[in-house]
RNA sequence: CGGGGCGUAGCGCAGCUUGGUAGCGCGUCUGAAUGGGGUUCAGAAGGUCCCCGGUUCAAAUCCGGGCGCCCCGACCA
């Protein structure tokens, strides 16, 4: 291609609107132009960098056992009901209606439709297992489209879906997936670690996403550097240890006027943060719940949803609060009736606890569970923070962001269930078919891997998802030879199938190196009369500083080396 | 949805406080010189000042309403 042809503007300044790094890169580099919020056109260099992650993607799923198809993404809104998914996704879900009033949904995803799909045309064991997947765009209306490709309303993904008869089946297709992802991630030069993972919306049971660690990245990772786990922090689970405060005496009331927060309450008392109990109130689908946990740790709303098995949970508010006859400052649920409660699993990791009076300005002393109060539900619902010891080898937890990559799920039989897809097995029996899903974003895979990969001067490509492979950039061309030679090379490096930028404008020096850096193409080779008189092109690596003179004789042919190697 | 910011030439911005009909840099076009890291000089084109309404002799500027975009949070497969 030459660059005077080539289509997209590199721009000097850095667009206004730009925050992240990859975003500011690909509008610089004239890759990408936004629409609206969270809806983008890839202009041809984007697009061939699309084309090539696919083109991975595709290779490395096809190799694991999928079959490619191709889904609709108008699909019916009844669909989303039946799942009882579209709920769920609430107003995520982009609708429309048709001329005949029927309502639509943009494909958010394709689990449902291809459920269905499945369900009429697996009826035995025997078509079991299956994998199938897709590449397409897909539509979310997202609260807060962000950070350029990162989070977008209009995006192309794969997904790939897995049909087994059985767990033990699904397990295979879930470990075969999970060794695909590394091979592309490999492949598209980023180091993306597994993490456990909330299953989310979706539902299912496991979940694991991959992450690229970037400081940038929207997700908090909780890992340990002694051992391999590593969770996000919406999954995550660490050792709250046992708070010793000897055995359990007898409840007292105490008075502190003023004090409401765990802050305030332990500093008067003179007690840890960790003797105490904390109360919080939240909002689950309309009704009020009892929030308690040990007072110095934090409720994780992701756990407590999931407790809850609720679609909408929130704060509640003060008036709600006051409304519910609940003391705010001084609440606990000693002698308390009427709510739901749900305690932490660490109210019984200690004893004598200070806990609300639910009466103003007052608190009790030695506070015992089960002895003093009850839980509707005990379990982990609090975050899990670095410097807390894991739960696996006792180390210390640290934190680190990161860019969701890519997310696996084993979604288990719900789907197939509410939208019966079944098979018959050996015996004849009849079971819902198990299944799995497994996404990767590609147009964020893109901007990951500029985020993992550039300097001040621009984007540097990992090879193999490069736009182009060289960029051939003639200097002083005017009463030289070099146009004829550039020309000429040009020529031979598309002959050698090499992907060429060819940057034949007549631009000086230094406004073609710097479009060079920016657009990152990994090979630069420069043609000069000062190269040319020693019968040799300059070759410069994009990710190394210096750069070398090369013989024209057989350039072609070593430049294909060095890519394929 | 809550908080904050912004909207003026293709891009980045100034002008708005104190109303008088728009300017700078980059880019683009023409010409010349230059020649290894965004080169210099000369000239030119390019604007519904986000939209609607109001105040005024006069609005980019003041007032009201709306829309859009970005950031933080909520949220987010």
């Amino acid at each position: 291609m030459r660059v005077s042809k080539l289509f997209g503007k590199t721009l000097r300044e850095i667009p206004a609107e730009a925050d992240t790094v990859s975003h500011q890169l690909l509008v610089r580099a004239g890759m990408v132009n936004q629409l609206v919020a969270g809806v983008y056109s890839y202009l041809p260099l984007a697009w061939r960098v699309l084309q090539k992650i696919e083109n991975i993607v595709r290779e490395e799923m096809d190799r694991a056992g999928g079959q490619e198809l191709s889904l609709p993404v108008l699909q019916p809104l009844e669909l989303w009901q039946l799942s009882g998914r579209g709920e769920a996704l609430g107003k995520v879900l982009f609708t429309l209606y048709d001329r005949r009033e029927r309502p639509l949904a943009l494909g958010p995803t394709h689990e449902e439709v291809i459920t269905q799909l499945v369900s009429r045309n697996v009826r035995s064991y025997r078509d079991l297992p299956l994998m199938l997947y897709q590449i397409q765009t897909k539509f979310r209306d997202e609260p807060r489209p962000r950070g350029g490709l990162i989070r977008v309303r209009e995006f192309p993904m794969k997904d790939l879906y897995s049909f087994d008869t059985d767990e033990a089946g699904l397990d295979v297709s879930y470990r075969k997936m999970i060794e695909a992802y590394r091979k592309i991630y490999e492949r598209c030069g980023l180091p993306a670690l597994l993490v456990e993972a909330d299953s989310g919306a979706i539902g299912g049971k496991d979940s694991h996403e991959f992450m690229l660690v970037a400081g940038s990245g929207e997700d908090e990772i909780i890992y340990c550097p002694g051992c391999d786990y590593a969770a996000n922090v919406e999954k995550a689970v660490s050792v709250k240890g046992n708070i010793e405060n000897g055995a359990p005496r007898k409840v007292e009331e105490v008075s502190t006027p003023g004090m409401g927060t765990i802050e305030e309450v332990a500093g008067f008392l003179k007690v840890p943060h960790s003797h105490t109990l904390k109360a919080v109130f939240y909002v689950a689908d309309g009704k009020m719940v009892f929030v308690v946990i040990r007072g110095d740790l934090a409720v994780n709303e992701i756990k407590l949803k999931n407790r809850l098995r609720c679609t909408e949970l929130r704060l509640a508010t003060e008036a709600e609060v006051i409304e519910a006859g609940i003391v705010a400052g001084a609440a606990s649920p000693v002698g308390l009736s009427g709510f739901k409660v749900v305690a932490d699993d660490s109210v019984s990791s200690g004893t004598n606890f200070v806990a609300g009076g639910n009466k103003p300005d007052t608190h009790l002393r030695n506070v015992n569970y089960p002895r003093d109060f009850k839980a509707d539900i005990v379990a982990d619902i609090a975050t899990a923070r670095a410097g807390e010891r894991c739960a696996s080898c006792g180390g210390v937890l640290a934190s680190t962001h990161g860019i969701e990559v890519g997310h696996v799920f084993k979604l288990g039989t719900f789907l197939s269930e509410k939208l019966e897809a079944v098979f018959i097995d050996e015996k004849g029996e009849t079971h819902p078919i198990v299944m799995g899903c497994y996404g990767i974003g590609i147009g964020r895979l893109l901007a990951a891997a500029i985020e993992q990969s550039h300097d001040a001067k621009g984007i540097i490509w990992p090879a193999p998802i490069a736009p182009y492979h060289v960029y051939l950039c003639p200097l002083y061309r005017e009463g030289t030879k070099v146009t004829e030679v550039s020309e000429k090379l040009y020529g031979e490096f598309l002959a050698a199938g090499l992907e060429v930028l060819y940057d034949d404008r007549e631009e000086s020096p230094g406004v073609k190196f710097n479009d060079a850096d920016l657009l990152g193409i990994p090979f630069r080779v420069t043609v000069s009369p000062r190269t040319l008189q020693k019968e040799s092109v300059e070759l410069k690596r994009r990710n190394e500083k210096e750069s070398a003179l090369v013989p024209l004789a057989g350039i072609a042919d070593k430049l294909k080396g060095l890519i394929k190697g």
